[in-house]
DNA sequence: CTTGACATTGACCGAACGGTCAACTAGGGT
DNA sequence: ACCCTAGTTGACCGTTCGGTCAATGTCAAG
């Protein structure tokens, strides 16, 4: 990596950090540079805005994301519906672990970023959407093997994977309201209960 | 009302608007007073602080989300099951309302706040975290209904509400970050199934 | 008619905002 | 030795930020 793209590189990790411990609107494009030992005039070699900055902070996190996360939890060595079980025990542990070192629940960064800024900017609202979809995926996947297997009845995989990331989401907000990631074990235990098929009224 | 508290709730309603629509941080001081039609000035005579203005904003908020959505989705004209679902049809009214009329769907004001404070501000986060408990209430005395009548066998009503609540929350970040108001029947449709038992694997 | 409490106004504050720019440096290719 | 490109720097832009304040207006109670 040559001195150029670690200078990028710096100021989407410092952002990143930033952004996702406070908010988009809240950190300034001086203080970015600052953490990352930037000049503010550099900041604009690399990038034309801020929000550029914010689209290219939103890929770093989503490959973060798929990186620790999403690829560890679906691994096929236990069976599809324990791996969705899985993904929540790991986010769960992650946040746990934050909370230590830091004192704080921060929820999810695509949310974050969903919530703040899905009314005012089209390119992040659609980026931020472009990412839940791809990140319901790995659920779809574990869901269609389940059914495969017998461990679920016919359901419609896409959008009960839908569902469950909705509830995710809904679960991280929560969590982070209330700064405790207990809540995320707790609540996150009835996540594959929408995948049965609906048999009430 | 007088003079004086009216300037107060053009104030309130102001930035109410305005903030739903946008973000706490996207809008300024001078915006709000601008849309109230009172000078800056006025303003700091009736709230300390822009923050003092945001807590005020969530008070005004609750009433009358209590009063449009809740109150009316929870009448005990029918089965208690029944109000939840009424409950999501109201909210997807709502919005499906709201994005004919502007393109957007604004999700919920107090998961914004959530999202967008709760790591910033500890008595916004506290109040966002009093409101979504006071939210729960409804749900808990529907549940705990809809067991005595036998339509749900013993359950934990108030870990119950809250994962329904949870839920709402994760549906109304996807419809904003999707902006599309048919998320919330789409998914809520699955809102009960939180509510059954835990009988897999 | 006076007083005092509240409401309103507009000018003003320093700081921070996102963003621009000309000058300068460094290093590889010819 | 030359140039060209990319990267770096710090001064600077106009605007807006949240917030302050002294002066003025309003009006009902005494």
């Amino acid at each position: 990596m040559d001195a150029a793209n670690d200078t990028r590189q710096r100021i989407i990790t410092a952002a990143q950090q930033l952004i996702y411990s406070r908010s988009y609107n809240e950190v300034g494009v001086q203080e970015i540079c600052d953490h990352a030992n930037v000049k503010k005039g550099s900041f604009y070699h690399f990038f034309p805005s801020k929000r550029d900055l914010a689209l290219a902070v939103l890929d770093q996190s989503q490959a973060f994301m798929h990186e620790t996360i999403i690829n560890k939890s679906f691994l096929d060595d236990i069976p599809p519906l324990a791996r969705i079980e899985r993904f929540f025990t790991t986010i769960y542990e992650f946040h746990k672990q934050v909370k230590e070192n830091t004192g704080r629940v921060f929820g999810c960064p695509f949310g974050n970023f969903g919530c703040e800024m899905s009314t005012q900017d089209e390119d992040i609202r659609s980026k931020v959407d472009n990412i839940l979809s791809t990140s319901e995926k790995p659920f779809v996947k574990a869901l269609t093997e389940a059914v495969e297997r017998g461990d679920l009845p016919a359901i419609d995989t896409a959008a009960t994977a839908r569902a469950i990331f909705a509830y995710v989401e809904g679960i991280m907000l929560y969590a982070k309201t209330c700064n405790d990631p207990e809540l995320i074990r707790e609540l996150g235990k009835r996540a594959l209960q929408l995948a049965i098929p609906v048999n009430m009224q």
